[in-house]
DNA sequence: TGGTATAGTATCAAAAATGATACTTAGGAG
DNA sequence: CTCCTAAGTATCATTTTTGATACTATACCA
């Protein structure tokens, strides 16, 4: 425990983590493999051409996802979790395991209010 | 691994670590067990007042840190960790982890550049 | 000749997060 | 009186993020 805060690292996890739609784009490539563009467009309903492309490219660009090009018409390209990307995978987890009982305590605290 | 995507609480990890500052305070809090305002404010240089205050009210509304009010003139306010708030220790701690590895990953990816 | 499909761009608008600055409150020191 | 302190609010401005909508390219199919 001698790390300080001033050398925190949290952040560069953390900036690549955000967005309202990067979480669920890395938990659909985790799961599946591989997907093309509109088999994750399909599977988040609500989120438009522009952002879907905006969260891939920043992922892209850290290196965390892989976009493969198919010459092809009409194109073809397929996105895939990277070596690198899927050490991200504790992260999600520990987030997913938290945020269940994070719902949990929210009900505890609805049940006080109410007594 | 029967997981699925739309089941996953992993926003509400994260929504409670977002904000440029709050894990910053989070690992100050962790480290150093109670604090007062200021003693917070001055050990992050470029916060202002106001945004350390939300941040702070917003991690109170969550439960994760406490704050306690000592009923002086001039004020004294105390932040500190709560149990609950302490859950979120591994989640900091893995990003703080991968945010050491990324580093690195960023200067071999520099390195590949200039070869 | 026109319509379909895929993976995008481009442009504009709206909403959310962050920041700068000034103000408040009340007791104690000079 | 006046200033100082600590922990805030209040107001306004700026920046960043997100969203809606329309547009593009090009092979294939009828």
């Amino acid at each position: 425990m001698e790390k300080v805060p001033e050398d925190c690292r949290v952040e560069d996890a953390l900036s690549i983590l955000v967005g309202k739609w990067k979480p669920i784009i890395l938990l659909h490539l985790l799961q599946e493999g591989t997907k093309r563009f509109n088999e994750l467009k399909r599977s988040m309903p609500g989120i438009t051409q522009k952002m879907l492309t905006k969260q891939l490219r920043e992922l892209e660009d850290e290196d965390i996802i892989k976009r493969v090009i198919y010459p092809q018409v009409p194109p073809k390209v397929e996105y895939s979790i990277t070596e690198y990307g899927r050490s991200l995978e504790p992260i999600l987890e520990a987030m997913h395991e938290w945020g269940m009982k994070h719902t949990l305590h929210k009900m505890e605290k609805k049940n006080q209010k109410s007594s």
